[in-house]
RNA sequence: GGGCCGGUAGCUCAGUUGGUUAGAGCACACCCUUGAUAAGGGUGGGGUCGAAAGUUCGAGUCUUUCUCGGCCCA
């Protein structure tokens, strides 16, 4: 028999994807539509939703943290847009930088140039040519993953508007009083006066003279040690002048001895761990002690000590407090604290109210905050101190240790930490803190624990510290007053400034006569120029000022912000209080995080462990679409791991999805024309296709739920599992009858060919944000409307399609059909059939059941030749199946005794 | 080291306020089909719910400890 008789698909979709060469085609086509400009106009005036980009560092190639976060950005911004809104992207980049800086200062040292000889203006625009450099890289980086977004305009922290911005919103803190100057300790080094970054830092043995000094306690809540001696040991004598405060650990436990040995100590009892007393009674040389009591360290608290100086005007409070940083490596487990020459000194001060003092000189001396020492250089201090400790009978022991220490990586030169003039934003003097508080607690977070993790950090994070004492960035705009000292603050400068930078970007700061920034109102010999720039977590920080703000497609405050949940301590948080500092709430309603991509294994990817996956290899090996589908599968709101087998099997449900639109394809004829869903009337249809309605109205509603809630994982399996269960496994097979078989003029099979089309354009909607290629090549295939399916939106299905009863009535009936299933395949197993076509089947079913029934042709459903259904007393469904009679229509392959009815074929005359 | 988050079939994920025998899809095995054909269908196997202890009539779900992993901080 011929196949001309009957109706077998065609399509010019083909099974096989091809995507990394069809998916560059797909790029050419959206430049040459101008896919951005169209989606614009085709939602010119309405709602819009901002997805404010959070700018990546312009430097180095894109990782798959990167392309997870465009991706699923973009996978938002498209899904807002097929829902009617206009969804404007406008991608960013974060240029400026010590990162910047050492790639450049790396291709100094490789050319033997020396950093100190090349103009400041020359540095900064070798940085400015790399960060463009790597802009461009990753535009078409981004644009390879299907990322829509106005790549034409996008924005950067180093374009002039931005810096100049950048200046205005210093300005408004320095107006508001809230921009102060502190001192903060930095590694610093004498010899080349000047500051230095973590990586410039080498670590070298060093000779340090080491401490052990004793501090007489003033009061505490623990009696005991009332008139006890807290005994401290330390590597840098010259920083007892400077100490304000000791720290214990309150999980450690500690002990009161008293010494009995002659000497400064005779019969003075000392504190120190108990765990570190051999160790120490050792160093210290006591013969004889005597061990009066025990205790946790928690009992420390509130304990106030004596400065060992105190006989010499050191007259102050030295409080004890609690820090986890105590260890019982070394020392006496209490350690001294000099708020100006430690980083955690300096927070846990900071935290305890006391700040830190400039104590040291860039050249290394006191100054006139260090009474007795002042003009001393540090480095000559050491002895001084050991002699005036032993004066005031505070030493224990003193001695030498060779230890790593931190030294120059220019000089050579030993580094110290040295607080030293910063610029801060104070948390409590405007009450930013609370604004930024209640700014969080008005924000929606996708996952919700986004909102505690934040809080959290608010809640308890010190002053702002903006001021970097680097060349790569905005120069801090401030004057200070050579006699009174004074910030300058006056409007006029600071527009002044700024306008300045809008015409030629901030160089000049570091090039032109400052008279040229005053204007006419300051005389510039009576003012000291600034040469800090600002730290770029407040460049970040003030996109949505310079980006959201002034650009008239977009609005503020943003929709949403979307970054990895390291975030939530870096742009989220920076973004949060430089707008609550300046305009009083968040620049985002909403804040979406997401986790970090780690190997199939769930640990995080590392070149030693030689689990890396890039984004490049994906893209060669499966293309973008595969990528965009394992974003929308893993669940953001923890790690997402991938690897080959995981990306393998998003594969294979790939082709499954792509089989589904080439089924649908190959019978509709690649002839779609949309129709018009108020004309479908669910009741003149068979009882099937009203039951696809009443699945595909439903599922509608579940994807706009799950939509709703960025919940894509959920919404991408219940669309995956559409296409196998109901259509594939269940619908499509059904219907392949009717499709192949049926003339054309069937009603039965033009009723399935307006479901085929209703199922096609829906698939096409639904999927389109998340298999942004694949949707398009399908509606580059089929559709003559829009030029691009991207323009389209998502469906509103009448009302009248969902028909919950009849979904009911089909449970039931589908639990016949399994039953059925398992009857076949027992006949199958034990070769009596082969294909369910050679299946008769004999069902048994209550009086409930087979009035529910019916009207059910069983053997259109199970796909066998013959059914019969009848009446049990029983509850139980029993389907028995024998091997059908007759012969086997030559058409549509079912076996009858007589002739078939549908192709009046004569049976056996074949 | 500290804070926060997480661990459910090989994989991606469901699992209501504690309540029958813990689910789905994919993958796998076997079978069928050869008119979606480098496709399609059917059936089936597979889980100590990271581990242990506790609360409870009853724990994947609540508590504690441990363990492994991730992020942030130090």
């Amino acid at each position: 028999m011929s196949k001309d008789h009957i109706n077998l698909p065609k399509t010019a979709f083909s099974m096989k994807a091809n995507l990394p060469i069809r998916e560059p085609e797909i790029l050419e086509l959206w430049k040459k539509i101008d896919l951005y400009k169209e989606l614009r106009s085709t939602r010119k005036g309405k709602e819009k939703f901002i997805l404010h980009d959070g700018p990546p560092y312009a430097n180095g190639n894109i990782h798959m943290g990167t392309a997870l976060n465009k991706i699923l950005k973009d996978i938002i911004v498209r899904f807002h847009q097929m829902d009617g809104k206009d969804s404007v992207y406008v991608p960013g980049w974060d240029c400026h930088g010590l990162p910047i800086e050492w790639k450049i200062e790396e291709k100094y040292k490789k050319d033997k140039k020396n950093k100190n000889e090349v103009p400041i203006v020359e540095f900064r625009k070798e940085c400015r040519a790399f960060a463009e450099k790597w802009i461009e890289i990753h535009k078409t980086q981004f644009k390879r993953l299907g990322v829509v977004g106005d790549w034409e305009n996008y924005y950067s922290t180093m374009s002039f508007e931005a810096e100049a911005q950048i200046v205005r919103e210093l300005g408004k803190f320095l107006k508001e009083g809230s921009l102060y100057r502190g001192y903060k300790p930095v590694l610093w080094s004498t010899v080349e006066k000047t500051a230095l970054a973590d990586a410039e830092v080498e670590y070298q043995d060093h000779k340090s003279d080491t401490i052990y000094v004793s501090f007489p306690v003033k009061s505490s809540k623990l009696k005991e040690i009332e008139n006890a001696h807290i005994v401290i040991w330390t590597t840098t004598p010259w920083t007892i002048p400077a100490n304000k405060a000791l720290a214990y650990n309150e999980s450690l436990d500690y002990i009161l001895i008293e010494i009995n040995d002659e000497g400064d100590f005779k019969n003075k009892k000392i504190v120190c761990a108990e765990s570190l007393l051999d160790s120490t009674i050792k160093d210290c040389e006591i013969k004889n002690f005597k061990k009066l009591k025990s205790f946790r360290g928690k009992e420390l608290k509130d304990t106030i000590c004596s400065h060992p100086f105190l006989d010499l005007g050191y007259d102050y409070e030295i409080p004890m407090l609690e820090a986890n940083f105590v260890t019982t490596e070394q020392g006496t487990g209490i350690v001294h604290c000099a708020p100006s020459h430690g980083p955690d000194d300096f927070n846990l001060c900071l935290n305890n109210g006391i700040k830190a003092v400039e104590t040291v000189d860039g050249d290394g001396k006191y100054t006139d905050n260090v009474s007795l020492f002042e003009g001393l250089h540090i480095f000559k201090a050491n002895p001084i101190v050991i002699e005036k400790l032993k004066d005031q009978k505070k030493l224990l022991k003193n001695g030498e240790l060779v230890h790593s220490y931190p030294h120059s990586w220019r000089s050579k030169a030993p580094l110290v930490h040295r607080a030293t003039p910063q610029w801060f934003i104070s948390m409590e003097s405007h009450k930013l803190r609370e604004k930024a508080l209640k700014a969080i607690d008005e924000t929606n977070f996708y996952p919700n624990k986004g909102k505690e993790r934040l809080r959290s950090m608010i809640e308890t994070r010190p002053d702002w510290c903006v001021s970097r004492q680097r060349v790569w960035g905005v120069p801090l705009p401030i004057f200070i007053h050579k006699k009174t000292k004074e910030i300058l603050i006056d409007s006029e400068v600071f527009d002044n400034i700024a306008k300045i930078y809008e015409q030629e970007g901030s160089d000049c700061w570091f090039s032109d006569n400052p008279q040229r920034f005053l204007g006419k109102k300051f005389k510039s010999e009576d003012f000291e120029k600034l040469s800090d720039i600002v730290e770029v977590w407040f460049d970040s920080g003030s996109t949505h000022s310079f980006v959201l703000e002034k650009r008239k497609d977009l609005k503020w405050p943003a929709s949403m912000y979307l970054e990895g949940s390291d975030q939530h301590r870096g742009w989220f948080h920076s973004s949060l209080l430089e707008s609550c500092g300046t305009r009083g709430r968040a620049p985002f309603e909403s804040i979406l995080s997401h986790g970090f991509v780690v190997d199939g294994k769930g640990l995080k990817m590392s070149k030693s462990l030689g689990n890396v996956i890039a984004p490049e290899d994906i893209l060669k090996k499966y293309g973008a679409d595969i990528l965009r589908i394992w974003v929308a599968s893993s669940n953001y709101a923890e790690d997402l791991r991938i690897d080959y087998s995981i990306l393998d099997q998003h594969s294979e449900s790939y082709r499954k999805i792509r089989n589904t639109f080439r089924y649908l394809l190959g019978n509709l004829k690649d002839n779609f024309d949309e129709i018009n869903l108020q004309n479908v009337k669910p009741e003149e249809l068979p009882e099937l296709e009203q039951l696809m309605l009443h699945k595909i109205y439903s599922l509608d509603r579940k994807f706009k739920k799950y939509f709703q809630s960025y919940d894509f994982h959920n919404l991408y399996k219940e669309l995956l599992n559409f296409c196998t269960v109901d259509l594939s496994a269940f619908y499509f097979d059904i219907r392949k009858d009717v499709l192949y078989c049926d003339p054309e003029a069937s009603e039965k099979r033009k009723s399935t060919l307006i479901l085929l089309d209703i199922i096609l354009n829906s698939l096409l909607r639904w999927f389109a944000p998340i298999l942004a290629f694949t949707t398009e090549e399908i509606y580059q295939l089929v559709s003559k409307k829009n030029k691009s399916v991207h323009l389209e939106q998502f469906i509103n299905f009448p009302k009248e399609f969902e028909n919950k009863e009849l979904s009911k009535k089909w449970d039931e009936i589908l639990k016949i059909r399994d039953i059925c299933n398992i009857s076949i395949e027992e006949k199958r197993a034990s070769k009596e059939i082969g294909s369910s076509l050679e299946a008769d089947l004999e069902i048994k079913l209550n009086h409930k059941l087979l009035k529910l029934t019916k009207e059910i042709d069983f053997a259109e459903l199970c796909i066998t030749s013959k059914f019969l259904v009848k009446e049990s007393k029983e509850d139980e469904i029993i389907v028995k199946t024998k091997k059908a009679k007759g012969n086997k229509c030559p058409i549509c392959w079912k076996i009858a005794l007589d002739s078939c009815e549908r192709h009046l074929c004569p049976i056996g005359k074949h």
